[in-house]
DNA sequence: TTATATACGGAGGGTGCCTCCGTTTTTCAA
DNA sequence: TTGAAAAACGGAGGCACCCTCCGTATATAA
């Protein structure tokens, strides 16, 4: 995956490659969080000042280039979920990491799709694969003390995240979600009155 | 909104005219749930037998065709909730108000998108906003009960809803959302652990 | 039967996706 | 320093979809 340095056999990686992928990075980064997800692709290459060829070559597809682009927060989320998981109560870890996606949510618009895990993962590759690892984690451990209800997927989980930040865009929505979670984790932790 | 006998001063609606609503709405009812809410138009047409230009002379936007074919669904939906209101505990109401809603979608892949409320709902008007008053009624009879929490709006329920039907597709999303359902309702119901 | 209101249908212009390939640039070895 | 070969560039082009516009066809009513 790292596209430096990969094959000691081969020749040093272009100048220009490298620099217009940096490019295409930065240009992603700020189209997306203006138009959320769906941006149009020839926009970022436009934006990057390369053409949309260079793009394809460099990202196969949008789902790769949304990888690319939001791999630093999901190294983050990933950091904090195993942070939590020493220095909070299960419960609580688990609501805040929430919250915390949320938040990063909020200034990335279109981080949330990076989050939403692919229908047949690449277990350890892409993003949405590591973010469900993560809150998996935090899961078990609350599951196994007791403190949550255990027969839900860290995957139910994460696509409920996604399906609430759908607020996205409506006035003080972060606020919003940020309530809807915690309604949802006090069902988690309820004595499961379902009927 | 009603084509039919509007305006008692103008002549007949052309018998063509309306058969071929009929055809738009059978055509569009059957590619969105195959298809699902972004199928094409064009081949709501193409199914339909008519134009492209006929389809938009009918139905001027994506949002009318939906409204328009699930103006059943969302009649029997509103037409629940109102049972459920003098038949149901309030919290067990609006818990199988919601899996009513689930179980619709489920069969009607289309209907998801009919029942999320447009960001400026024309009230009493658009399918999304009839739904959500309903919605609104249940929680707020539960409410005033004191069985469940009264800071979340319909809205909030209705995006809640909308989102966790994102699993739609993967095997056992029924019960995975009924699931996540029972448990946003716990939440709700729960004497609100937040932190 | 004919005039006219009404509806039809698809061409056309716009946007976006993605591929393919002739051209340009960079690297590396001589 | 130079030039051949590898690597990357970039945008034209084919496809799908969106939506509008308007010349043509047809149903209604006199």
């Amino acid at each position: 995956m790292e596209p430096e340095e990969d094959k000691p056999g081969g020749r040093k990686p272009r100048a220009d490659s490298l620099r217009n992928r940096a490019r295409l990075l930065a240009a992603a980064r700020e189209v997306f969080s203006e138009g959320g997800a769906g941006a149009s692709l020839e926009a970022v290459a436009q934006r990057a000042g390369v053409g949309i060829g260079t793009l394809y070559r460099h990202f196969p597809t949008r789902e790769a280039l949304f990888q690319a682009v939001y791999r630093n927060e999901v190294d983050q989320l990933v950091a904090l979920a195993a942070r939590l998981k020493t220095e909070a109560p299960p419960v609580e870890a688990l609501r805040l990491w929430l919250r915390a996606a949320i938040d990063m949510a909020a200034t990335k618009k279109g981080m949330i799709a990076a989050l939403v895990p692919a229908p047949t993962p690449d277990l350890y590759a892409d993003s949405g694969a590591r973010t469900m690892a993560a809150a998996e984690a935090l899961m078990a451990r609350a599951a196994s003390a007791g403190a949550i209800r255990d027969d839900l997927s860290s995957r139910d989980l994460m696509m409920t995240l996604f399906g609430m930040c759908h607020l996205q865009g409506q006035p003080g929505w972060r606020e919003n979600v940020a309530r809807l979670v915690d309604v949802f984790v006090d069902g988690l932790s309820s004595p499961a009155a379902t009927g």
